[in-house]
DNA sequence: TGACGATGGTCAGGTCTTCTGACGAAATAG
DNA sequence: CTATTTCGTCAGAAGACCTGACCATCGTCA
């Protein structure tokens, strides 16, 4: 969060470039093949919904946003048939979120565009350097998300 | 942003672990810090500023957001006497977004916790490593930073 | 088993971020 | 010296998020 001043990136911004990138490109991809209705914010949540379905709570502990905020997301993801809510059968007092059948096109677009752009990234650093890159990164993340 | 499916990690949501820790953390020692009144949109914005002032759009562009954004950012940071405009003695349109003296007290401030932050990360890493990863995020930097 | 703290989720209301559209004023090009 | 571009602002609206207050259910422990 502060300037290019010696030369020497910040590191965390420079984490930023690929991620506000890979965003921009997919949410790009997915408004030309006509889904034009999901924002980042939707993306983001989506993006953490497992194959059986999650609640709502992790939802939100892992997009790092409050129950509100993860439950308006939601609220806005049925609207738009990307999702569905049904009860938990373990929990009475929960429901999960599960992934329509208009929600696993997107998520198969997305994929595809990721592949993509990963693929991209990988003819420009070289396939060495790629996998050490991603080593890095996955060790980093040991440290930086507290969710895993 | 796709779900944890085959153990390999999206590159760019690897990215964004880090990117998140690092405002996360400087956000939180600049509101113990006192500089409680900082919004992480301002601090994306205030980062951008040159030693010398720059103008609004430029910081728009660099940002990434609309000139209206920026200029409501900067409004804000104005405020709260963390920056001045003044004019730009080369186009009589524009106008240098500046730091005034409480800015450069938070530049400062963020630059030590950024700091602190790579110093961890180094340890956890290893030396080498971090050069590493420094270096290709730098080359990745080519092909998804449009400014630069 | 029955009270009680913890947990899953919603409702209400508000702030901050960001956008589109339209516009004056100054610079630049032909 | 007009025509076009560029710098910045105003106006209005939508989206993303938050805090605080609540209710229903779960789990536990006397």
């Amino acid at each position: 969060m502060s300037p290019h001043d010696d030369g020497r990136q910040n590191l965390a911004l420079l984490c930023f470039y690929p991620a506000r990138a890979m965003e921009a490109r997919v949410l790009a991809a997915m408004a030309e093949a006509g889904f034009d209705d999901i924002t980042a914010a939707q993306g983001r949540i989506a993006a953490r919904i497992g194959p059986a379905g999650t609640r709502l709570t992790d939802l939100a502990a892992q997009a790092l946003v409050t129950k509100q905020t993860a439950g308006h997301l939601v609220d806005q993801l049925e609207r738009a048939g990307y999702v569905r809510r049904v009860p938990d059968p373990t929990d009475a007092r929960a429901r999960l979120v599960q992934m329509a059948e208009r929600g696993w096109a997107v998520v198969a677009l997305a994929r595809q565009v990721e592949a993509e752009v990963e693929a991209e990234w990988t003819a420009h650093l070289g396939e060495e350097a790629t996998a050490q890159l991603r080593a890095a990164l996955t060790r980093l993340r040991e440290v930086t998300d507290p969710y895993r």
